[in-house]
DNA sequence: TCTGGGGTCCTAGGACCC
DNA sequence: TCTGGGGTCCTAGGACCC
């Protein structure tokens, strides 16, 4: 049996842990450059705010309806989530962590009828321990588990839309079969884990319209006419297993770091600042992985949203002699590609560096070494003793203690143009002994 | 004025190569 | 009249997930 912990309204639930007074308040949480939602809070979904809504054009709600909107604190986020996971995974052998707010937990031979029980005691600590509030989902297969999760969540949010005794922890697994054609029936197509709103149209077109339909359709009959992920779907929702956990975290097959502006970007010389920064960052995540690239990729546009403006978007893809993982070198190779896609007469709007065909520290290690030896050279090792020495000072004094010169400074002048918004963030309380609560009794 | 970031997998056309 | 087949790389885009 698999269970599905999900975190309620997740980023919303970390803000109010730490501001109490959020508690029954309409509260978003907004994505980067405070640009659109991104979380929404019970109050706030029935205010009619939808995912990914523009704050520009709900931004009168604050005044009308007191909606509270915060920027993105991904520090707190991040930390809070690793709590919960921690949590999660003493309650089962194996745990699979699928998203800053989501875990698949695996159970063999425990004994249906206690799962509910240890769901239960497993929601309990999480919210007595971190302050989340949480939903746990249990079924045969991951689909059915990510289903059961959002009819226990539904359960609680809507009344009457499932039984009550369905809310907060759910085991479909439990249910019989009567019971699971119901919730099967009641539930979208288009809710459904993999379906997203492209195939659920067609489906439609299908008569397919809920989870029941799609279990009776012929598989075969999906394959051909749709895609083998969505037969495979459908075989999970007919209590097939078809995804297995994955408790091992694999290797990222590519790393990307890509920003919108604070505001537009005209010059050349804004976005090499702008792309000697990201391909910086993204070097960091590679080491922090311990790959090194073979390819980078730089792409820059212009905003697809102000179509009165000349449009622009280019890539380039830069091949690396051989794979690195050397800070200078990716940030040469990005700022060439830069040049090679630049053109002038354009507000660019956002950026972006991804590395690519990623291998492992040790092979190209192994390669260095061929070639050192085939060459008769001694290989200096200190430019890698220089990257660990950066990472540790930027590990211990903050992200951006040492950087490279190209990616620009903040000391002493006005703020970059280039840089994100976020005029409503919230202290890192659990990351920065500066931002850390104080309590008076 | 103002519309996120980071992933995965898949497909397709054109350039180029043998 | 009449001009192949198979492969890779690059760029771009679509679909899905959170």
């Amino acid at each position: 049996m698999y269970a599905l912990v999900d975190g309620n309204n997740f980023y919303v639930s970390c803000e109010r842990v730490f501001r109490p007074s959020l508690n029954g308040r309409p509260v978003i949480v907004l994505s980067n450059n405070d640009g659109c939602a991104i979380a929404r809070s019970n109050e706030a979904k029935a205010l009619g705010v939808k995912m990914g809504a523009p704050w520009f054009q709900i931004r009168e709600l604050a005044n009308t309806k007191g909606l509270v909107a915060l920027s993105a604190n991904f520090a707190l986020y991040g930390d809070l989530s690793d709590r919960m996971m921690a949590i999660a995974a003493s309650y089962a052998p194996r745990q699979e962590i699928y998203s800053i707010d989501e875990s698949f937990l695996l159970f063999e031979g425990m004994p249906g009828a206690e799962l509910v029980s240890i769901g239960r005691a497993l929601r309990d600590q999480v919210l007595c321990w971190v302050g989340i509030p949480t939903c746990v989902g249990f079924a045969p297969t991951k689909t059915l588990a990510k289903l059961a999760n959002h009819v226990a969540k539904n359960a609680e949010r809507k009344p009457g839309s499932y039984p009550a005794e369905y809310a907060q922890v759910f085991n479909l697994g439990a249910c019989s079969a009567t019971e699971v054609a119901a919730v099967l029936m009641a539930t979208e197509v288009g809710e459904v884990w993999g379906v997203g709103p492209r195939t659920s149209a067609r489906l439609k077109a299908y008569g397919i319209h809920t989870a029941q339909d799609l279990t009776r359709v012929d598989s075969k009959m999906l394959r051909r006419e749709f895609s083998v992920v969505l037969e495979k779907t459908a075989l999970e929702l007919q209590g097939v297993s078809c995804a297995r956990l994955e408790d091992v975290p694999t290797d990222k097959k590519q790393i990307a770091c890509t920003r919108s502006f604070g505001r537009p970007v005209l010059e050349l010389a804004g976005l090499a600042e702008a792309v000697s920064s990201f391909a910086m960052r993204a070097a960091e995540k590679l080491r922090s992985q311990n790959s090194a690239a073979g390819t980078l990729q730089v792409f820059i546009h212009t905003s697809p949203f102000r179509t009165d403006d000349p449009q622009y978007s280019r890539s380039v893809t830069v091949p690396l002699s051989r794979p690195t993982s050397d800070t200078n070198i990716l940030v040469s190779a990005a700022l060439a590609g830069l040049r090679q896609i630049y053109r002038t007469g354009f507000k660019f709007a956002k950026a972006g560096v991804m590395l690519m065909d990623l291998v492992p520290e040790t092979v190209q290690q192994a390669e260095l070494d061929l070639i050192c030896e085939f060459d008769g050279l001694q290989q200096p090792p200190e430019k890698r003793l220089l990257m660990k020495a950066i990472d540790g000072l930027n590990r211990r004094y903050g992200r951006g203690a040492v950087g490279v010169a190209s990616a620009g400074t903040n000391a002493g002048s006005a703020p970059r143009g280039w840089t994100m918004l976020q005029e409503r963030r919230t202290p890192a309380y659990t990351t920065c002994w500066e931002d850390i609560a104080i309590a008076r009794a």
